[in-house]
RNA sequence: GGCUCCAUCGUCUAACGGCUAGGACGCUGCCCUUUCAAGGCGGAAAUAGGGGUUCGAUUCCCCUUGGAGCUACCA
């Protein structure tokens, strides 16, 4: 067309009929990054024509999602535009027009022999549109059997109706959707011929694999975006994660912040193969924006994980520096929390004994190390206990009473924190601080009688 | 079955028709080291097969094979 540029608007239909998907999540992902980068509009439409299945709760629940991703939207069922109502069970009146008017036109009949539903007249054709990321797809009408159906009765529409009549309502320039619509176009585009109106560019995404490389389902497992929410996944992580689903800037970048993704999308950079999406990449990009965070964002993702794991957060900087040390060590919040749980001031060390005690050590050495090193830590001013100084006066005292380093330093440990696996002694004691720390020896020393 | 889409390491992917096919995650060897991580330095790992076109195909065309999606009065 000449003159100035459409403008670009774009958006997503969600069926409220399950939890936010991941699937869905892409796809609202792409089509927000298509607007951003165009100046253009990114649209949230509600399609609820299924009301057996529909439920406000999964609207809720979809919308908060996204929104805990950080994906903005200009219009959407929260957020009145110009083209409301964004949901499709209030805008059964524009079904019905265009309906009437089918009728009308004889274009569309009311099928006696089925139910009466309403079914397009379809003349037999090849129908043809250029997909912004296949080219060209061909499809014959004789495939599908000619004559399909757009509605149960006047106010009952089906999808093929309702998205056509909406998308032009709202003036929808790009349909970027999932790979499993691209058969569906060739229905909308000769319903767009029959109501006259305009066809809208499309985009046909390829689809997210489970690891048997069939479509990503709610059967297949962890799809809901809750759930990745409440194992601790971080928003940044799974957008950047998602984002790259799919999609790559055509160089070696794999990390992007939010703006950057807007910068950089576009559709060329799309694959046409379907995605495996798998959780373990996830987890890496998760550990990697788990480690960008500063000690107070940390902290403030981290409460509601160390609420979880019985921990009550009363003191800001204990936790801070607690969080620190296993920051680098876990891939999940959940995980963090869990893993700090020895930092409780209240912790009750519940291990066995011979824990404690070092490969080529025994019981009665690591007694008599523990206790001789509770006896030099005692002599310690409070204000030594820093990793650094903890470090240094303790490595030297090694060597002046000629001490192993595993002997000493893995009995240490353990007291300090329980476990097999842990962040080092001189991390965790000046976490502790003076007294915690003996207080910890003495508590393992009782152990090993 | 019919229709449609797709095809580079295990996975996500890069490579104007032109270097030893690059990167990331994972796996793995060594170093570091009190454990586990982290970090440093290495390694294994891919163009599905067959025909063309071309001086030259990962790249363009065809066939085969394989995979996926759709095939609803669900969206």
């Amino acid at each position: 067309m000449p003159g100035s540029e459409k403008q670009v608007r774009v958006r997503i239909a969600p069926s409220p009929t399950g939890n936010l998907h991941v699937g869905t999540v892409r796809a609202a992902l792409f089509n927000e990054l298509f607007a951003r980068h165009h100046g253009g509009s990114f649209i949230i439409r509600i399609e609820d024509t299924d009301k057996a299945r529909s439920r406000p709760e999964f609207e809720r629940n979809i919308l908060e999602g996204l929104a805990w991703l950080g994906i903005e939207w200009q219009e959407g069922p929260d957020k009145d535009g110009s083209f409301g109502p964004y949901r499709q069970s209030e805008r059964i009146e524009h079904y019905r027009a265009a309906l009437q008017a089918l009728l009308d036109q004889d274009k569309a009949y009311y099928d006696e022999t089925a139910n009466n539903v309403i079914r397009l007249r379809v003349a037999p054709q090849e129908v043809r549109f250029t997909d912004l990321i296949r080219g060209e797809i061909i499809t014959h009408t004789d495939s599908w059997g000619g004559d399909f159906v757009i509605a149960r009765d006047l106010k009952d529409p089906v999808f093929h109706l309702a998205v056509v009549v909406d998308d032009a309502a709202q003036q929808i320039s790009h349909v970027i959707r999932g790979e499993d619509h691209i058969s569906n176009t060739a229905r909308h585009l000769l319903l767009q011929q029959a109501l006259n109106l305009p066809t809208p560019h499309y985009a046909h995404l390829p689809l997210l694999l489970d690891e048997h490389r069939r479509k990503l389902s709610k059967r297949a497992g962890e799809v809901s975006v809750l759930t990745y929410q409440q194992h601790g996944y971080l928003p940044d992580a799974l957008l950047n994660y998602l984002a790259l689903l799919g999609w790559n800037p055509k160089n070696d970048q794999e990390y992007f912040t939010h703006e950057e993704l807007i910068r950089n999308f576009n559709l060329p950079g799309i694959q046409k193969g379907g995605a495996v999406f798998s959780l373990v990449k996830l987890q890496g990009f998760n550990k990697y924006y788990l480690r960008q965070l500063s000690p107070p964002a940390l902290l403030a993702a981290a409460e509601p994980y160390l609420r979880q794991a019985g921990i009550a957060v009363d003191n800001t900087a204990y936790w801070q520096s607690a969080l620190q040390t296993e920051q680098e060590r876990v891939s999940t919040l959940q995980e963090l929390g869990q893993a700090v749980a020895f930092f409780a001031p209240d912790w009750q060390g519940d291990f066995p004994g011979t824990l404690l005690i070092w490969k080529k050590s025994d019981r009665q050495q690591t007694r008599q190390i523990l206790e001789k090193l509770a006896q030099f830590l005692e002599t310690l001013p409070e204000p030594t206990f820093t990793v650094q100084s903890l470090h240094d006066e303790i490595m030297n005292w090694l060597e002046t009473e000629q001490l192993g380093r595993g002997d000493t330093l893995w009995p240490l440990r353990v007291a300090l924190t329980g476990r097999e696996h842990s962040p080092g002694p001189f991390e965790v004691a000046a976490v502790l601080g003076k007294q915690a720390t003996l207080q910890r020896i003495a508590q393992a020393l009782e152990k090993l009688l």
